[in-house]
DNA sequence: ACCTGAACACCGTTCAAGT
DNA sequence: ACCTGAACACCGTTCAAGT
């Protein structure tokens, strides 16, 4: 993904924004591991020390990564779908903006570990279940299952991105060459059937009720 | 948890499973990130450098830690059981074993992030999931979303668990003073209602098929 | 308001060499 | 088979001081 940043206009100060774009950018082309404070520092031309005038830490900067990430996540108009297909699309547009940057779900997984980001992600799936009038706490509940979920599997997926990528060989049970489209098929099938079954066990949950 | 080794045996040359119990007695008392390789070495009197004898680096430590934590789950009788019951009896016993160690979700999370641990949690969720004869990718699929759900919440449980701790001030939405044993009810509740979810989802998709 | 310079207290990992 | 000693190439963070 290209961050659509104005030009960095050259050593000009900067503010908040301008350290989380260059902090995406680190993310998205070398990866996690990469983004360390130091190399974000001399990406901007700055000593690391500036940074911790924006951040209070690494971790506060991370959970401002994530919700960049999460916020990039298309709009989904809701306003004829019934819950089920509302909950279904938030699910596959956050899914989406989660691959969109490299290693983008363990970012936002690892900061949501620590109670940090992902609010927004954990917001849209509750409006999209509001729809669904359940018990208050039941809607709390599978709002967590859904995110659960969407970040391990999504977590997993880019796992799998990456070692493909590094050709490592893993030597599974596979017959045919399997080539990367197949695979990302398989994957997006195993996402929906995921969603699909807390959808589906969410519909027996409230047929019982009413 | 009380691991409970054979005593050092003091200043004898180690093997990889003392390094591991050491590793966990770590884990356990001071949390993921005091888990270093100098720590870990100081604590078994060794040089750093001694445990890459035992181990090819950390990532290769901490999936054998892992792995360790999850072989900690009880042994479930599926004898008469239907699947269902299986399946939740064993995600109950998975989730026992990740909360008897601090941290034990995000250590089992991280490692199979980087696709190596938990592969014993897939095979016992994937042969309770085999008493319902489903087609082998829902098989395969359903393992994948229900170990996806039990270490995301089990992960979010543990760091409330360290937030409330330290006495941090989440200040939530609550009137009532919310005290650790009903709090820890509700993480039991909310647990249980996820994974009542994807069984009862799962179920319907098995009755769609017959 | 934003950054420098310099330091502190650490990390994981490698490798020749020892016993 | 298991470990030492010493080094390499890094980390995140703090803090007084500068503009």
């Amino acid at each position: 993904m290209t961050t659509n940043a104005s030009p960095p206009a050259k050593s000009q100060r900067h503010s908040r924004v301008d350290v989380v774009e260059a902090a995406l950018a680190i993310l998205d082309e070398y990866g996690l591991p990469d983004l360390t404070m130091r190399r974000l520092a001399s990406t901007l031309a700055v000593q690391p020390s500036a940074l911790y005038w924006h951040f209070e830490n690494k971790q506060t900067l991370l959970a401002a990564v994530s919700d960049r990430i999460v916020s990039g996540a298309r709009v989904i108009d809701h306003g004829t779908s019934d819950w089920a297909s509302a909950v279904r699309l938030e699910a596959e547009a956050l899914r989406d903006a989660l691959l969109s940057f490299r290693d983008g779900a363990e970012v936002v997984l690892s900061s949501q570990a620590l109670g940090l980001g992902a609010g927004e992600a954990l917001t849209r799936l509750t409006a999209a279940l509001h729809r669904g009038d359940f018990d208050e706490r039941v809607e709390r509940a599978a709002a967590g299952a859904f995110l659960h979920f969407l970040l391990g599997h999504v977590s997993h997926e880019q796992q799998r991105i990456q070692a493909d990528s590094l050709g490592v060989v893993t030597a599974r049970h596979e017959a045919k060459p399997s080539d990367v489209e197949s695979r990302s098929r398989q994957e997006r099938d195993s996402f929906d059937f995921g969603v699909a079954l807390l959808i589906a066990g969410l519909a027996v949950q409230s047929d019982a009720l009413r």
